[in-house]
Order: C-alpha cells, then sequence, then structure tokens
DNA sequence: ATTTTCCATTAATGTAGATTAAGAACGCAC
DNA sequence: GTGCGTTCTTAATCTACATTAATGGAAAAT
C-alpha cells in the first residue's frame, strides 16, 4: 500500500499487465477503458475522489484494462491480495452488482436514458471530461451525444 | 445446502426476492433474465450442466434477475453466506472478469460478432434453446438473428 | 385429428445512431 | 498577438437493427 500522485496523461495501468492493481482515488479523477481491435477507446468506468477502481482480473492474469489520469491525482495503491481480498467480499459483490447493472443498462435502454443515468452516477465530472469521453463511456459517438443534448435542452 | 428438481418452466427467484441463493446445475438448463418496464426479457446468461447461477446483489439487497428452468433440471441451492463466500473469492473474481467482458462485448462488437462469440461460450447449447431466447441474450431481435444466420450461412 | 398457440422465417418500411465532412470555438505554443 | 491542434456542433448521407406484418411449420391442448 503507498500514495502517489500522478500527472494529468499519465498511464498507471496497461491493458495485459499482471499483478493488476487497485486504486482508491484521494483526489483528482482516473478513468479504466479499453482499446479494441480497430483501435477504438471504450471507457468502462470514472473514478473521482473518493472512488475505488480496478481491473476484474485476478492478479496471476492479465488484465483488460487501461487505467490513466485524466486530472493530476492524488491515489492510493493496494496490492490485489486473494486472502485480504476475502475481508473485503462486500466490496467485490457490490462491484459485481455495478457490472450488473451496466450490463442490464446496455441491453434495455436508449443512448438518451444511459446519458440521464450516467448523469445520476457521476453528477460532478459531466464539466470536467470532455463530450467525447462521455460519448464513449455511453457506447455512442461524440455527434450522437451532441444531438441528444440538442434533443434533451428543447423538452 | 439442498439438491432439488425442477420441471421446465418453473421460476426459481424472482427479481425483487430477498435472501437470494447460488444455484449449481447439475443436469438441464437454467437461465437468469431482466425484465424491464416495458415489459421486455433481457436475458442475461445460461447455465447448463456444470455451471453456476446467482445474481450479483448481496442475499440483503433485492435481487436484479430472475432465473428458471428451461428444461427439467437437477440443481443443488447453496446460501449466499458472506463469510463463506469469502473462503471462494476466487470463484467471485472470476464472475466478476465474465460481466466486464460481456460489458466490452455489448460496446465494441456488432451483433454477428456477438452471436459468434455466443457460439464459442456455450457450443452445445445452441440447439437446446429457442431462437428467441438467443436473440434476447445478444440484444438482438429474433428477426435479426435470423437474417444473420442467413448471412452467415452464405459466405 | 383438429384446433390453438407458439415459433421461425422473410420482406417492407422505419429509425437510432454511425460516418463523413465542414465550420466555429476553444485552448496552447511560440 | 498569430498559428495550430483539439474539441464541439451541425448537417447530409448511410447502415445496422427494430418494427410491422404475413406465411408456414411445429408443439401443445382439446
Amino acid at each position: 500500500m503507498a500514495t502517489i500522485t500522478v500527472k494529468k496523461g499519465e498511464i498507471i495501468q496497461r491493458s495485459g499487465a499482471l499483478n493488476s492493481k487497485v486504486y482508491f482515488v484521494n483526489s483528482g479523477l482516473l478513468r479504466g477503458y479499453t482499446i479494441d481491435e480497430k483501435g477504438k477507446e471504450h471507457i468502462f468506468i470514472f473514478a473521482p475522489e473518493n472512488w475505488t477502481i480496478a481491473d476484474a482480473q485476478a492478479p496471476e492474469f492479465p488484465c483488460d484494462l487501461f487505467i490513466d489520469a485524466l486530472e493530476d491525482s492524488t491515489i492510493t495503491v493496494f496490492q490485489k491480495d486473494i486472502t485480504q481480498e476475502g475481508k473485503n467480499v462486500e466490496a467485490l459483490i457490490k462491484r459485481m452488482s455495478v457490472l450488473q447493472k451496466r450490463i442490464i443498462m446496455l441491453m434495455s435502454y436508449s443512448a438518451m436514458e444511459r446519458f440521464e443515468h450516467f448523469i445520476e452516477t457521476y453528477p460532478n465530472i459531466l464539466k470536467r471530461v470532455p463530450q467525447k469521453m462521455i460519448a464513449s463511456y455511453l457506447g455512442i459517438t461524440p455527434e450522437a451525444l451532441s444531438t441528444i443534448k440538442k434533443r434533451k435542452g428543447k423538452k
């Protein structure tokens, strides 16, 4: 366990890395994302202050997610110790339930509904991240997000 | 822990239920699904023999998933005991990683790519479940699945 | 066996969102 | 300041998939 500071733009974890860690954000903003075979980024999660971010893989398997800093941040890094994680099963289950709900969202809701849900989930980061990243989190293009916002404003 | 038999069509767990369990399938076939506010089913997971199926929620929270039997089945039911689950953290993490990959799939892949992935994941249940359920698992309509299969056959 | 219900396929049309392209507004470097 | 890159917006066109509807077949009910 160690507390470190990272600069905006710094990559903290790369997809494919072994022994992936758990990161607690004291201040600043991180994001976790994948890059598909066409080179396109897909943002999986944002982690503002007091959020925890981690890949779902066990430490002995290569991880799926890139993690980088969207703002200068102070973060605390924890080892993924299986025996330790056992002590925090509730946190694990909570993360699973978040993932399950995200799948349900992707399967059942339109882009506009997902945008409204994003605003509820991350009320204070809407102005802190570029639109294109929000679009990526929602699974749509920046252009589509632009038109959605316009439609929302009108009604 | 108890082993029970269920008939095809029987609902084993309802969305909203408390104290949700973990089900291990000895024989037969279960599925987990949600129903959205428009009444539409979204299949989350299939569980053929030797698979485990469970809602991601902690037992003290209402669960999200319906679970029912697509074939006559024999299943072993386990309590979700937090202290016990701690002993099986690896299984939990494995389930998380499956969920994470499912999200990546939904965000990055076309319906046809998802269909191909479905066949790899569940090689032996393609003929055991109705097309409409496969379509629901993929997040598309049965009609769309029909045309995808035709296109696939042609090349 | 016959009726009923459910299911798969096909085709016509509709729509959400992707793609492409262009221009406007904002940085940031020099 | 002037350039230059990056981001956001708007609009035109395109495409994957949804919706609707019709048909035929299989399963279940009587």
